[in-house]
DNA sequence: TCATTTATGTTTGTATACAAATAAAAAGGT
DNA sequence: ACCTTTTTATTTGTATACAAACATAAATGA
């Protein structure tokens, strides 16, 4: 009585996960250098910064020291950031751009654009600036 | 000129992984069995059909092959679920649940609706058919 | 100054997530 | 019946994601 049917389908964690592998595909049809979502994060934000502790740079992407780490190892070993050991503070590892990784960073940038603009192409401009609006609020 | 500045905060990828993360600390903390958002989904199935093969309950929960064989096999390591071949037709692996998941069925689904609700907590009752709304249609 | 606390980074272990290659069985077409 | 295709499952390899434990360095406070 009164006990309706729990429809896995319908719940918000699990739509998040299946629009996420929607925009998983997205994302890998059309960034440039095969980068990951993580890896993207990664050098727009070391773009935008110039340069960033490793710890401060997980922070700014939301990335667990371990998963950051692991990231900046594979962005380094394929020469699209710098890693050096900050003279001031002994602990920090200050990540920094390549040359080639700043000759990327406007197609980085477009890229990142027709990614988002691809995702939400089911939506109405209107319903494009409204899911935005309620997906922040699902995010504190 | 005319270059708008890309941030990535604002991007619809980067904020369903922050909502993700949210999400997904709410769940750990209200789910049964320490179970992980896929077990708890491949459980929620196979408690609904009775009995699947390990491809199709990957199918029917968005999970690849190599994935969901990995989630069946720790579900079957902690007696969650059994898996048996199919005499009908050799290829395939039938899961079924075990008594101890069955007598945990109400339960499990009382903690999923708590999940989706308070992650959905920051919306209003019409933000929240809203944005299930706008997000299904980002699903396909 | 010295002890405590905090911050940064590394390492290990577990759990997805998915591409790609492989093997075996079933289904289909001729 | 036979060959081809499809389906199911396994295995390997790479890449997050995060908890937990550890070491080191910096900051804080008495």
């Amino acid at each position: 009585m009164g006990s309706e049917a729990y429809t896995l389908d319908e719940q918000v964690g699990f739509l998040m996960r299946i629009a996420g592998q929607r925009h998983s595909i997205i994302f890998q049809q059309h960034v440039p250098l095969g980068l990951t979502p993580p890896q993207f994060s990664v050098l727009i934000k070391v773009l935008q910064l110039g340069s960033c502790s490793q710890n401060e740079l997980g922070r700014r992407t939301a990335m667990d020291v371990a998963t950051i780490k692991g990231v900046v190892d594979r962005l380094r070993a394929r020469n699209l950031v710098t890693v050096r050991s900050d003279l001031k503070d002994k602990r920090r590892s200050v990540v920094e751009p390549t040359e080639e990784t700043k000759s990327y960073a406007d197609l980085l940038k477009q890229a990142g654009l027709l990614i988002s603009d691809l995702t939400l192409d089911p939506l109405t401009a209107t319903e494009r600036d409204l899911f935005l609006k309620l997906l922040k609020k699902l995010c504190s």
